[in-house]
DNA sequence: CAACTAGTGGGAAAAAGTGGGAAATAAAAA
DNA sequence: TTTTTATTTCCCACTTTTTCCCACTAGTTG
């Protein structure tokens, strides 16, 4: 179960450490793949086998699963944590997330986010506003 | 399982390097054939005989079935890798796929795809437009 | 305040990717 | 058949990227 929020930079050669917190539950080698959203989703290995096994069930006859693989699969890295924890972020993941220096960690339940700082504050300050907007509406209606 | 994204360039000898992720998977002799979407495949002897077998079984009845026997069948070539790691693309296959100078190995479960590099981009841009609709897959094989 | 740790930066060695020349083979012309 | 020309194969060399390692800093802890 991955919690919490951290900020960390991207050096000239695309390293990042991984947060102390996150990195015994991801293990030394991890998966990546593009998310949601202009993120990018890292998942431990097990957890990764699991995704992987229902896509290769997954026929390549038709054209939209043919689609939904190559999204999914040519988006994914295996990447591996070196001495110091930290990972190499592959160039086609840098640029789908728009990664710049600052890069922002995220757990979010069974997998582990990665943001561009600046677009993780304005995406926090959207939905923060809509958390808002949302309770007065539950609230005028007696749900909260 | 292949997976990932990697640019390569194809020099005036037709040859292009594997990345490095690949090599082993793939072996030292390997199976190329024409693709979907113009692209073309990749299979390791292995995965390749699985595809032969599959082909195979299909009914020889049917004229749409047999057309895509002789698809696949027929453009199928044996490349070996050379000491350098890389292999020589036939002319029918460059032009198949309408290749030029850059070059997208794409990893996808099973099979290695080879793409014209501004062929990739257009392609990958109006599958990620999909994103979405991708995303209640997703939920669907219990992704997210 | 010393010892430790997480995060960061950078240098050097190694490897991956690329280009090109020469030998070997095949094809075409004389 | 011989010569010439083109193509393929093999090998070497260069460049860039990656990998590995070490060191520094800031914050924490005993």
């Amino acid at each position: 179960m991955f919690i919490g929020e951290y900020e960390h930079t991207l050096d000239e050669k695309k390293r990042v450490s991984l947060p102390k917190a996150f990195r015994q539950s991801l293990g030394k080698k991890m998966v990546m793949t593009r998310g949601l959203d202009n993120c990018l989703f890292v998942y431990s290995r097990d957890e990764w086998e699991k995704v992987a096994a229902k896509l290769q069930s997954l026929s390549f006859a038709q054209s939209d699963t043919r689609g939904f693989s190559r999204f999914i699969l040519s988006g994914a890295a295996e990447v591996e944590a070196d001495t110091a924890g930290r990972i190499l972020i592959p160039d086609h993941q840098k640029d789908f997330a728009g990664l710049k220096k600052d890069v922002v960690f995220a757990g979010v339940s069974d997998r582990v986010e990665v943001w561009d700082a600046a677009q993780w504050k304005s995406y926090k300050a959207r939905i923060e506003k809509q958390a808002d907007a949302m309770a007065e509406k539950l609230g005028e209606i007696g749900a909260l």
